[in-house]
DNA sequence: CGTGTAATTGAATATATTCAACAAAAGTGG
DNA sequence: CCACTTTTGTTGAATATATTCAATTACACG
C-alpha cells in the first residue's frame, strides 16, 4: 500500500552494516552492536523518475535517506502554487519532521531514478535513545537543512533570471559526476528560481548558444564553470 | 570584551527557575533538579536596535535565546551583498551552529531594543548528555529555522513586489502586540523580500495611503489584514 | 511515424531597477 | 531647545528586465 503509493520499481529489506555510503548517511557514527537495536525493518527503494516519496500534509512514519538520484522538495504557497525549496541528494535526509510527530511539510518528488533507505522514525527515536552516536549525526543533517535553505535563499533567489540560472547550473555541474549532469525542466527551474519557465529557457538556451553549457550525449552536459561563475556574478 | 564587542546596555545573570517565559524557551522542559547541572553562568543581555550578536564566521562559544525584541540573520551573497534569511522573535534560539562546533552562518543585528539569554554551548551539551528532555526541544528548534527557512521563500520570495510588501506587513502585524508594529527600514525591507529599496518604499507608502497601514504615533501603525491579505494575493 | 509533452522564440506589455532630486526624520553639539 | 548635518524615505523619469500569451519547433515514446 505504501510502497505502492511510493511507486517503487523494486525494493529489498537492507543490512545497514554493509551500507556502502554509510559514511555518508544518518547512521554513518553506529557500531555493530548499535544495529542490534534495529527491530523493525529498513527497506531500500528504486524509484523511477517522477515518483512521489511522500506528500505535504501527510503523516508519515518514516525518514528517507537517499542513496543516489536527485529528488525535489515542494512547499504550497499562499496563493495556491507550488514552490520548490530544496533539492536532496546522496546523503541527505527527508522528512526529519516526522520524528517531531509532525506532517511532512513537502511533496518530495524523484527528478530522476533515485534510491533510497526507508527507516521507521521509531528505528531513529530507539536508537537515538540507546546510543548518543546518532544523536550528533540528527543534529548535523537538521542544521545542514537549515544551512541548504539559506544558501538556497541567497544564492538562487537573488539577483537577475540570468544569473540565477547560471547559478543552477553551475550546482548542477559541480554535483554531477565528472561534472556531467542532466538539466532539469524549465518548468522545474523556475520553480526552483522564483522565474517562469520561459525565463528559465531563455537563459538555457543562451548558455547552450554561447558554449556554456555543452551537451555530451543522452540528455547530458558539461557546463564550463569559469563562464558559468562568471555569468553569476561572482 | 565579549560583552563590549556586542554593546550591551544592560546586564545580569539569570535564574532560568524564575524565567518568565521558560515555556517558549529553550530549557521549556527541564525541571528543578536539572538546573542544578548548569555550571556556567547564563547572562541575560540588553541591547540596543542596530546592537550586533555575533557576525558571520566567528566561531562563537553561545547560542543565544530571545526574551523580546526582534533580530535579522543576514547572509553574505557570493556576489559580495548581504541578504537577510530569517527574523527572530521571544522563543527563537540564534548561533544553534555553534554547538556543532561551527562558525556562525549568519550576522545577528537587533532591529528594536532586544533582551536576549547568553548561553554557553557547554551549559547546552552537558545538560543534553544528563537529561533527555532539552534534547527534544534542540531537535523542535532546530526544525523551527527550517520550517521559517522554506516559509521564508515561498511566502517572501515569490510574487510581485507589492505582494511581498503586503505578506511582510502582514507578518509584521500578525506578530506586534495588539497588531501593532514598527516598520522595518525600507533597505531591510529590500534585502528580505529580494527587491530594491526604492521597491520596498513605492509598495509602503502606497499602503499607507490606501490606509492598508495606518500611523498611530511614535513611529508605530496598524494594518488592516483583510486588505494586506488581499494584496498579497491569498 | 504520428502524437503529446516540453522547449524555444517573438512581440507586446507589465514590472522592477537605476539614478537623481528632494523631503522628512533622526541625530549632534552648542 | 534650536540650528545643523546626516541618514532615511519618497518620488519621477528613463531604462532594463521579466512576464504573458501565442506560435513554432524539438523530442520522447508508444
Amino acid at each position: 500500500m505504501e510502497e505502492n503509493r511510493i511507486q517503487a520499481v523494486w525494493q529489498g529489506e537492507m543490512q545497514c552494516t554493509d551500507c556502502k555510503i554509510r559514511a555518508l548517511a544518518l547512521f554513518a557514527d553506529l557500531h555493530e552492536r548499535d544495529f542490534a537495536l534495529i527491530h523493525r525493518p529498513i527497506t531500500e527503494l528504486g524509484l523511477d523518475s517522477g515518483a512521489t516519496l511522500y506528500r505535504q500534509a501527510d503523516q508519515g512514519p518514516v525518514v528517507f535517506t537517499l542513496r543516489s538520484g536527485l529528488v525535489k522538495l515542494e512547499q504550497a504557497q499562499s496563493n495556491g502554487g507550488q514552490r520548490i525549496v530544496r533539492l536532496l541528494r546522496q546523503g541527505d535526509v527527508a522528512g526529519l519532521e516526522s520524528l517531531l510527530g509532525k506532517p511532512y511539510n513537502h511533496t518530495a518528488t524523484a527528478l530522476e531514478p533515485v534510491s533510497v533507505c526507508r527507516i521507521p522514525k521509531e528505528v531513529v527515536s530507539r536508537l537515538n535513545q540507546e546510543t548518543p552516536r546518532l544523536f550528533k549525526q540528527l543534529m548535523s543533517r537538521w542544521q545542514k537543512a537549515v544551512d541548504d535553505a539559506d544558501n538556497w535563499l541567497t544564492e538562487l533567489s537573488s539577483g537577475s533570471s540570468r544569473a540565477r540560472v547560471a547559478r543552477l547550473l553551475c550546482y548542477l555541474a559541480e554535483h554531477g559526476e565528472h561534472g556531467r549532469f542532466s538539466l532539469i525542466g524549465r518548468e522545474d527551474m523556475g520553480s526552483i528560481l522564483g522565474i517562469t519557465k520561459e525565463s528559465a529557457s531563455r537563459a538555457v538556451a543562451e548558455f547552450k548558444r554561447e558554449r556554456y553549457i555543452t551537451h555530451v550525449g543522452s540528455g547530458r552536459y558539461t557546463g564550463n564553470l569559469d563562464l558559468l561563475e562568471n555569468a553569476a556574478g561572482r
